[in-house]
DNA sequence: TGATGGATGTCGGTT
DNA sequence: AACCGACGTCCATCA
């Protein structure tokens, strides 16, 4: 039933007992190893909120950097977790399997405890790489400053990410007519939280450049809903329909 | 090594053909369980943006709901995933394990190419509860509508949810000298996306009542960062301090 | 189905 | 450690 001879990639135990599934997830986190574990349980989370989960059959993960999942048979994601750079311990209490995984800086505290194990395993492996994504607001970005007249005839990038005081602007630079202009970069369609964005942007440089100077705010986004769309021509902000390149 | 008879709740193969996993993966799929594969494989997706995975060694699990998540040993987030609502399709091709999660609307694809693989598992069980959880901004809400004077002295609550041109407000009501009041929560530490969401409320309101009305906007939150102070004075809104209670 | 805003959001970059 | 904004954000709710 077990494969647990030592340098095995997996370790996997059926319907262990409680002190044979402890010390299953403790040697699996000591390898460095994922750690998982199926069966009933009830949840305790204490920290920046509270929950209680009760009784159900759940899937744990481990991971070797401190997270922990706690998924159910429902949604993407987990129905509580841990974050990376937990201490995980487990131990049995009451005849039950329970793992805690516990951080600082906020105080964390995630309790899992099993009436039911039915599955421990540990997976140990390699993974050199890294994902390789395209399609995102970085890669409009380089669209843009390699053909600034997708923006608009005469648009000259002069900076990326240049300070204000209302933080950093996405493209700034001038038009045909040596006008300031604040370009906010979205990778898909936008709502009234970027017209925002953009809005603080725009005031921030004008104050910045005195306040005589008008500067031009853009927004450039696959497009705009209704009310953000209303929310630019209130505020005197334009709209380029742009979306990241394909690859 | 396999414990596959039928109606038990978990079964799991080690090390199984292609054929055998797909086998195993499908059957997994039908019984509407959530089927783990861990092994050496590769990821693709393309849909709202496009990704490519070198092979490495991961854990996919597929839920009956149509979700699928490949996690690596480290992060909190799947490096790749697919939203629940896809359907779920499993095959052998050149030797390979292939899996491929797709939807519509928008259109998505995710497919896991494993070129070795180490265990496959299906967890059938039951989860009756949901999760009970405290300390959400929908308790701040409950505490203040149930003592207003905790906001401010001569507070009175008039709506929740009141409808603006640019959105709900979380709570409208009315001060002691009887001006109309927006209010505006959050669990946690805001920063200035929070003051320009209620300036837009703010805005709206003015308008909805007509020009004359001045409305006050009051942001409710534990604390607020340094820009977002210096933006809530520069807009006049106000801040209190106040948290979720604690349960 | 789309829009809107919350979330124990998470994550990465920068200060 | 805190701040800030992106994210293939996900997700519930409501029109």
């Amino acid at each position: 039933m077990t494969d647990s001879e030592y340098g095995q990639r997996t370790e996997t135990l059926q319907e262990p007992t409680p002190p044979v599934a402890r010390d299953a997830v403790a040697r699996g986190i000591d390898r460095g190893a994922i750690v998982t574990v199926y069966g009933r349980c009830t949840v305790d989370y204490d920290g920046r909120a509270t929950s209680y989960l009760e009784a159900g059959d759940r899937h744990l993960m481990l991971k070797p950097d401190g997270a922990a999942l706690v998924h159910t048979d429902e949604g993407q994601q987990p129905v509580n977790w841990q974050p990376p750079g937990c201490d995980h311990a487990v131990g049995c209490a009451d005849g039950e399997l329970v793992v805690e995984s516990l951080r600082s800086t906020p105080d964390e505290r995630l309790a899992v405890r099993f009436s039911e194990v039915l599955q421990v395993s540990a997976f140990s492996g390699t993974d050199e790489n890294d994902l390789a994504l395209t399609g995102t607001e970085e890669d409009l970005r380089q669209r843009i400053l390699e053909e600034p007249t997708l923006l608009e005839n005469g648009f000259t990038p002069l900076a990326t990410e240049r300070d204000t005081p209302a933080g950093a602007v996405d493209i700034y630079g001038e038009d045909a007519a040596g006008r300031a202009v604040v370009v906010e970069l979205k990778r898909r369609r936008v709502g009234p939280d970027a017209v925002s964005q953009l809005r603080r942007y725009v005031d921030a440089l004008e104050r910045d450049l005195h306040a005589d100077a008008a500067v031009r705010g853009i927004l450039v986004a696959p497009s705009v809903t209704d009310r953000a769309g209303r929310l630019l021509t209130e505020h005197g902000l334009e709209f380029v329909s742009l979306e990241p390149p394909a690859e």
